[in-house]
DNA sequence: AAAGCGGGGAG
DNA sequence: CTCCCAGCTTT
């Protein structure tokens, strides 16, 4: 017996809810323009469903626009340094992505001429394309027929079809499912689906009195649609503390240095830190001076919580030879995770 | 199959 | 505070 349902989804239903209340975004061609036959620019689709991996909307925006208007092409990125797109990747999180996007638009521009693949299956090939991106990037340049199966998918089907395990176990199911029901306006569809989840079909909101899909949706005639997506049980997040150090030199310039090319926050810059541990432990300061607690700062990861003690001194600039020193009025331009940027924030430096 | 990987906004 | 967002890669 099937997890999923063979319920059927009205695909013309949600199309026409799409043609009256699309989203307007950047990276969006508008139902009635693509109608006419505008075709979006599978670079900027590209770039945004990246940027969109895990990441809301809201937070996509500014950073969209920045990297358009600094690299308006596939070329212009994939000529850019890494380090200038790390830098303007800092605050956006998970930096594997950038380093990743850097890498395909690379491998875009040496393998394909400049031109993106057209199919799904082609796309995945790509670093940091996955099944989502790859079957979203097809759908909505080229309408290929493919099930585009994202967070917000996940959660409108597990309510259409009342799934009753986590949707982590029945993804393949999902997927199959949305999949023997995608029309010819495949792009819209998929856009449309993610419209409904982002506005109607919400996390903690159901409206399904607005609903197009609401005569099919088993969990809205169970009178429970919050009830779907069943969670699955979630893991407790640790505690790890440590000790950030502000090192400035007699001009007021910053140390900073590169972390680790693997791990958490790769590649990215950083003032220097003690080890992060599950215990409070004294400070390993780097060098022997007069050194000022400037307070705490505490960070959420996903996977634990970060408490770090924040360090200030000014210090003898011939000890560190292994990052660079920085002015303060060029830390904005920086590749500082927010983690850093809160660091520095506490010591001062705003 | 599970873990690792950021950050922010909503409620 | 918890939840979760247009997920991918590595182990």
């Amino acid at each position: 017996m099937s997890l999923v349902s063979p319920q059927p989804i009205d695909a013309g239903a949600v199309l026409a809810w799409y043609d009256r209340h699309a989203r307007d975004l950047p990276w969006r061609i508008s139902p009635a323009a693509r109608s006419a036959g505008v075709m979006p620019d599978p670079y900027r689709v590209w770039l945004s469903e990246v940027m969109l991996q895990q990441t809301t909307v809201a937070a996509v925006k500014t950073y969209f626009i920045r990297f358009t208007t600094l690299w308006p092409s596939v070329f212009d990125l994939a000529t850019a340094p890494l380090d200038a797109v790390l830098r303007e990747w800092a605050g956006l999180g998970y930096y594997a992505r950038a380093r990743n996007l850097h890498a395909c638009a690379r491998a875009v521009v040496e393998q394909h001429g400049g031109v993106f693949p057209q199919s799904a299956a082609a796309l995945a090939s790509l670093p940091g394309i996955g099944a989502y991106t790859s079957a979203a990037i097809a759908a909505i340049c080229f309408d290929e027929r493919v099930a585009v199966l994202d967070g917000n998918l996940d959660r409108v089907l597990a309510r259409y079809f009342a799934l009753s395990v986590p949707v982590r176990e029945a993804k393949d199911g999902l997927r199959a499912a949305l999949q023997v029901n995608v029309p010819n306006r495949s792009g819209d569809f998929a856009q449309a689906m993610m419209d409904l989840g982002a506005t109607i079909c919400a996390p903690r909101v159901a409206s399904c009195l607005i609903c197009p899909l609401h005569s099919g949706c088993r969990a809205s005639q169970q009178g429970e649609p919050l009830a779907y997506p069943i969670k699955p049980v979630k893991a407790a997040r640790p505690v790890r503390r440590g000790h950030a150090f502000v090192m400035t030199d007699a001009g007021g310039d910053v140390y900073l240095q590169t972390r680790p090319g693997k791990g958490l926050l790769a590649g990215m810059t950083e003032v220097p830190t003690s080890d992060w541990t599950g215990e409070a432990n004294d400070p390993a300061y780097p060098v022997a001076t007069e050194w000022r607690h400037r307070g705490q700062v505490i960070h959420i990861f996903t996977h634990f919580r970060l408490e770090l003690e924040v360090w200030s001194a000014v210090v003898a600039p011939e000890s560190f030879d292994e990052g660079w020193w920085s002015p303060p009025g060029a830390l904005k331009g920086e590749a500082l995770p927010t983690l850093f940027r809160k660091v520095l924030a506490q010591a001062g430096f705003d």
